[in-house]
This record gives C-alpha cells, structure tokens and sequence, in this order.
DNA sequence: GAACTGTAGATTGTCAACAATAGGCGATGT
DNA sequence: ACATCGCCTATTGTTGACAATCTACAGTTC
C-alpha cells in the first residue's frame, strides 16, 4: 500500500501537557512574580476550559519544581534564594559537562550537526544583542544551552536540562537586571562552540565551568545589591 | 507566650503526591509490568478514592518519566530499551560524580554524617544478602546510591537522582536476573565509603565509573540472553 | 484598648456524571 | 477467504457541583 510519508501522524499530546508548556513559558517569561499564587479557576477561565486540566498541568509543574504547592492553600512561583542559585548553577555544570563527553564520544558528525545549531543562535543572539532586546537574549541563551545538551542525545539528560534552563530563566528575569556583561555575553558562547569543533575537551570543560561560576557571580552579585536597596 | 514546640506542623502534602509516590513504589517492586496500562478507576477504588486525584498522581509519574502517556489510550508502564539503560547510568555517574565533588567540598563533617548513614545502610546490606532476599537488595543498593548523593546537600541533585533511582530498580527488576556479582556487591559499595570517607576524590570518580559501567554491562549482558530466549 | 472567638468569603480538594475517542469484533460484500 | 466497513464497548478526557479548609475581619469580652 503507498502510504503517503508526507503526512506526519498529529501526535496529539496531553492537553495538560499543552497547558503545562504554555503555562511554563509564561512563568519564564516572568508574567508571574515570584512566590504569587496560581489561580485555578481564573487560569482555567483563560484557557477556556474546566479546573480539571489546570490542575493537572499544575501538578507537573510542581513536580518539575517551578511551583511549589501547599496544601488546601494552592500553589506558588517558585522563590529563589541565593543558595538556590548556586544549586542550579552546579547542577547546569555538571549536566553541560556530561554532554560535552558525550557528544565528543559519539562522534564528528554529530558534534558537526549540533555546532550547525549552536552558530545559527549564535548569530541570532548577535542580532538582539544589537537591539538590547533582553527578552529574547535570555531566551537564545538557554536555547544555544539546550541545544548544546541536546546535541549529546541523551533523552533523560534534556529532560534534565530543560527544568534547569526555565529556573535558570527565572533567576535572570526575577532579578530584573539582565546581563552585566552584555559585550562578552556572544564571545563567551563562541568560545564553547570553538571548543567543541576542535574537540578540545578538557578546554570545553573548563569554559563551561567558568560560564557558570561568572554567572553565579553576577546573579548573586546583583541580588546583594537589591537587598541592600530594600 | 508558651508554645510547646514539641508539637511538630502536620504539613500533610499534597494528596496526589502522596498517591504518587505509594503508586512509584509499587512500580519500581515490580507489581507491574513494563507496558502495561495503568487503569485510572480500579486504582481509584483502590485507593478508595476518585478519579481526580489518581490522574494528578498519574501526571505527575508521567513527568518523572517511568510512566508514559497515550492520549486517549492512557498511561503505560515505562518500558525500558537497552539504550535506555546506558542513558540512565550515564546521567548516574554524572550525578554521583558531581554529589562527590560537592561532598567533599562542603567539609568533613558532612562528609562524616554521610559516611555514618551509608554504613548502616552497608550492614543491612550484608545481612541481606546472606538471606538473599532481592528485592531489599535492589532496594538497599538504590538507598545507598541516593544517600551518598543527599549528603551533598543539593536539593535538585536529590530530586533528580530519585527518579533515576526509581528507574534502575526497574531496570533490575525487569530483568528478573539480579545481581550477578552478588559477592563483591558489599565490598564495591564498602570501595565507594572508604574513598569518600578517606577523601580521593580522583579514586572515587573512577571507582564510580567502574561501578556504573559494570552495572551497564551486567544488566545489558542478561537483556541479551533474554533476546536470545525470546 | 487588646486579645480572643466566631463567622464570612474565597480558594482548593474531591467527587460523580457526561462526552469523546480508540481499538475490538462481527457483518457484509467481493 | 480476505479485506473493508461500521457498530460497540471499555477507557480516558472533561465538566460542573459540592465539601473541606484557610485567611481575614468583625464582634465580643475582659
């Protein structure tokens, strides 16, 4: 029989899921101060469906750790202290760490495809770094990470990876200050890309170790700052 | 005012965790089979309770991912592939890697509280296996594994390992061949202790490998005969 | 006036009924 | 006999109503 290949099967997902991702954005994005309540019945009412699904996609969330629940209360953006950060920050490292192995291991054209990716957000980062669109910057950002990560093909790893990217979206935003270091910001994303093609493994391993520690700094650094103000 | 602060705040947590993680635990013991469906009513009634709270809990397993989700069809059992395997221990030892570099990081008494709880969990161990009862091994084994890595003290690093743990003890399970080498089982975890407590930290990085990729081999090895049978 | 208590409002937690969908199975036609 | 079509049933997906719980506020008492 000639199937017709074109056609891709509409792999309907599971509507909480489609909220849980919708929903996730927008925490990320930062539509959602920390430690505010969700509100079931007006997010359902947005959505134009029943608390049923919305709860279900909040229970995700929870579980991924971008809420946080207490019972008979309901459940709240998470709220990021210092030490969260420094969390998150080891555990980025680590997970960057291990797909650099891998994707070293796995062979030149997989590290050929992935560095493909990495340079075209590269150069769209470039370009809304031009703009000082922040927004976007942030979210380049994490895409040139994940896809990094990703790169190593490592399903649980992504998994992984994805929960550590959207806090780590959320410390930038909350902190409403965006990059100190605007002007490296793209250099620094080179470097690892540049690492990566040659293969130089234990070089990639310590740029990405210091990525995340300058990035520490400057997250805990500006957080200083806001507690004096306040 | 006098508050008797032996009263402890009942923070009963949310219902559907509650049911998640009974549900994880019957899993991960084997009381189902990889790929079979799980039935919302029955576990409702089970559970003597509805629908609602059993799809939250069933979210949320999904999410961990040794649950996955059809739509329309239900929720199925993980059922784990010979990749699988090498991806879960490969995040492992990446996990424990970076548990062990906090560890000894953080100072040595914390390093002596873990080591404390992990004898403990060594002699149980010992004992049984002289009784070879399994299914406490597996769970022992895992016990360990996530004890070493709490010591650390990164709360994201626990959440993580706990559901890789949970999918090792099916990978285990499901395999109905546990541990081959049962005789040096207590003498490598006993390796893993000594190294942590006597602070190689270049020792203890590849002894951990080791023990990952001996793990990957034996249960690969017994999937093989399995193929071979089938 | 201060502290305690009881009530009111809002929000979450739970439930049972209803709707929709996918796969199984038999009927039908070639 | 084989393939196809259409119904049927079991199960999931969704909904609105109801119950339980917490916070806030007002009333009451000392």
């Amino acid at each position: 029989m000639a199937m017709p290949e074109v056609l891709f099967a509409l792999e309907g997902r599971p509507t909480a899921q489609l909220i849980a991702d919708q929903l996730r954005e927008q925490i990320v994005k930062g539509m959602f101060r920390p430690g505010e309540q969700i509100n079931e019945s007006v997010l359902a009412s947005q959505l134009r469906t029943s608390r049923g699904p919305v709860r279900e996609a909040l229970q995700r969330l929870c579980q991924e750790g971008i809420l946080v629940s207490r019972r008979n209360r309901g459940v709240f953006v998470l709220e990021l202290a210092t030490d969260d950060i420094r969390e998150i920050y080891a555990v980025r490292e680590a997970v960057e760490a291990t797909a650099a192995d891998a994707l070293l291991d796995a062979g030149q054209e997989q590290v050929r495809d992935t560095c493909q990716a990495l340079k075209a957000i590269i150069s769209d980062m470039a370009k809304q770094v031009a703009v000082s669109d922040w927004q976007s910057i942030a979210r380049l950002d994490m895409q040139f990470h994940t896809s990094f990560v990703a790169g190593a093909g490592n399903t649980r790893l992504i998994r992984i990876y994805e929960t550590l990217a959207a806090e780590s979206r959320m410390c930038i935003l909350n902190l409403e200050i965006a990059y100190p270091r605007i002007d490296v910001l793209v250099q620094e994303h080179q470097n690892i890309l540049d690492l990566l093609e040659s293969g130089g493994r234990e070089e990639l391993h310590k740029v990405i170790k210091q990525h995340m520690q300058t990035a520490v700094e400057d997250l805990t650094a500006t957080r200083k700052e806001k507690e004096v103000i306040a």
